[in-house]
RNA sequence: UGCCCGAUGGUGUAACGGUAGCACAGCAGACUCUGGAUCUGUUAGUCUAGGUUCAAAUCCUAGUCGGGCAACCA
């Protein structure tokens, strides 16, 4: 017998974005002896969304692959905006997503006293002064882009003295605004973040995470580049609006003779059906058009994470979308495919009836007493469970169709279907009230080892052992792919008035028992999340979205 | 009006001078105890105009369109 050499199956390829190329491309030079560290730099200042889940998904992955690390750093040089009432919810996110920076949790302020003395090395190097110019006076002063600034009248300030000066900024003699730091670059240049840039500011407020320490604060221009070369960062991706800061980040690396970090510019994540700016997103809380920010409708981590998506799916997700350089809007239906292929691989399977009609058996005498159910087609060592069966049942009033309209493949008048798990209904009759209403359907039992030939199978609880459960029907949050297009309509007015929906409906038995964090398929109707405020025996299933339905009727 | 960045089916992307491919969505079919899942087929694309080349989505030039930049925000 001869033996084939099994083939090594090839490595997933990965998609080989542009920031992958580069990092290889650093590899094989050896520009950073093939060392790559990433950092993910929120501002503690709001919490973190699917967009920074890209970034995340980058940051970390670009580590990970390489056998590099990535840092968790809350980029905390404004303490007027932030708060630590953030950095937990982040540090959550973060790692409820998947990741882990092990050791490397910083803060930009634990660097301010480096930043500092940076400072006064530029100061000494006739490399940046104090300027006392209003920030009106500046504004004329810088000019505009088509036209050069003009420079400070305080440019010419000696080293001695600016130092003096920028000591007596931090030892808080001087009032907020009345004084800042330059850097000294080119009053000429077409970039207007070269026109001598502030570089520092005095603000007399406490700092959430340094304390009382300081009352002048680095700008983020000065301070980013700092940051990452003290924690060796090799590779420092940020979003698109920052590629014309470059020249500035590379400034600073160069004056301050620091660690050489590269910035790598990438596109944002747009999503259709949604907005994504802190502002609106604040808004859409602050005007209580949504319950918190873990509102499931919210593209939040943690509204994602309470609507029961599953971290696998997001990961996916954005390794799906790619990283390019253009902007571009992803259409939700690719995370919501995302979404439903994790899901289907991994979660049990049950019945519910969203909105219930009686179904009653002609023949009671020849029923089961109980019927054995899959926990999940896709996954035999998931096992199966127990439902009673009883001779009235409930069903979907969708299910039923007193005139079925032409492909209908339900229950209608004379026509038979299958109940999922249990046997096959013929249907015999049903009754109406005045208003016309269906109130109940008699129907032929027949059980599964007499096949009927049908065209569907519908899902059933039995009508005594059925408990209520509350359901919260969740749908997107607009009725508009791009709610924030035009600049001239507020977004709001594009708010889906359904985008919640809260029903009772009959959960089979076995479902009271789903403990918060749970994750469901109601067969037929989409994927369910227990809410983690569900109390004991009365469970709150969040929809996290629907299952495909080809039928269009 | 200045500078920077970008442009491939409806959407997200690949092709690194040599057959425009993949995924999502759509459509059609097969299969099925979820009208689910799965499988198959299919519609549909290189912004424009020049140039270089045997050969251009790819390189060059110009234009068009889109985005970004004039916080003591990040």
């Amino acid at each position: 017998m001869t033996t084939e050499p099994t083939p090594t199956p090839a490595p997933p390829t990965k998609n080989m974005h542009f920031i992958r190329e580069i990092i290889a491309a650093d590899n094989r030079s050896g520009k950073y002896g093939g060392q790559v560290v990433t950092r993910f730099p929120p501002e503690p200042n709001g919490y973190l969304h699917i967009g920074h889940a890209k970034a995340i998904c980058l940051d970390f992955g670009m580590a990970l692959e390489n056998n590099g690390r990535c840092h968790l750093r809350m980029d905390d040089t404004n303490p007027v905006k932030e708060d630590v009432e953030y950095t937990d919810a982040i540090k959550e996110d973060v790692r409820w997503l998947g990741f882990d920076w092990g050791p490397h949790y910083y803060h930009a302020s634990d660097y301010f006293e480096q930043m500092y003395e940076l400072a006064c090395g530029l100061i000494r190097d006739g490399k940046a002064y104090v300027c006392e110019l209003t920030s009106e006076e500046w504004k004329d002063y810088r000019g505009i882009p088509t036209e050069p600034g003009r420079e400070s009248p305080f440019r010419q300030r000696s080293p001695e003295e600016n130092l003096d000066l920028f000591q007596r900024m931090r030892a808080g003699e001087f009032p907020d605004g009345s004084k800042v730091l330059r850097a000294k670059i080119d009053m000429t240049s077409p970039n207007l973040h070269m026109r001598d840039p502030v570089i520092y500011r005095i603000l007399h407020v406490p700092h959430p995470h340094a304390g009382d320490q300081w009352c002048i604060y680095p700008m983020y221009d000065y301070a980013h580049p700092i940051e990452d070369a003290i924690e060796k960062i090799t590779h420092s991706m940020c979003t698109l609006e920052f590629e014309v800061h470059r020249p500035l980040y590379d400034w600073v690396i160069q004056n301050c003779n620091l660690f050489p970090s590269q910035q790598i510019e990438f596109a944002r994540l747009e999503l259709t059906y949604t907005v994504m700016s802190k502002r609106k997103l604040l808004e859409l809380v602050r005007q209580k058009h949504v319950n918190g920010w873990d509102d499931p409708r919210l593209p939040t981590l943690c509204g994602l994470r309470r609507r029961g998506v599953p971290p696998a799916a997001i990961r996916e997700f954005c390794e799906r979308i790619g990283v390019t350089k253009y902007d571009s809007l992803t259409d939700v239906a690719l995370l919501e495919h995302c979404i439903r292929d994790d899901l289907n691989k991994t979660v049990p399977r049950a019945m519910a009836v969203l909105d219930p009609v009686r179904l009653v058996f002609d023949n009671p005498d020849e029923l089961p007493a109980t019927i054995q159910a899959a926990n999940n087609p896709e996954d035999p060592a998931a096992g199966a469970r127990e439902i009673p069966f009883e001779p009235e049942l409930f069903i979907e009033r969708e299910d039923f169709a007193e005139v079925p309209p032409p492909k209908y493949f339900r229950l209608a008048p004379g026509k038979s279907v299958r109940l999922r798990n249990a046997g096959f209904v013929t249907c015999t009759g049903f009754e109406k009230d005045a208003a016309g209403n269906i109130t109940l359907i008699r129907g032929r039992f027949t059980p599964m080892n007499q096949p009927v030939k049908v065209k569907a199978t519908i899902h059933w609880v039995p009508a005594q052992a059925a408990r209520p459960v509350e359901v919260r029907l969740y749908d997107r949050l607009f009725t508009v792919p791009e709610p924030d297009a035009d600049k001239n309509v507020d977004f709001m007015t594009h708010l889906n008035p359904d985008s919640l929906q809260t029903v009772q409906a009959l959960a089979e038995p076995s479902l009271l028992a789903a403990q918060p964090g749970d994750r469901f398929q109601f067969e037929r109707i989409g994927y369910f999340y227990a809410e983690p405020d569900s109390r004991p025996n009365a469970p709150v299933f969040n929809r996290t979205v629907t299952l495909k339905d080809s039928w269009k009727g």
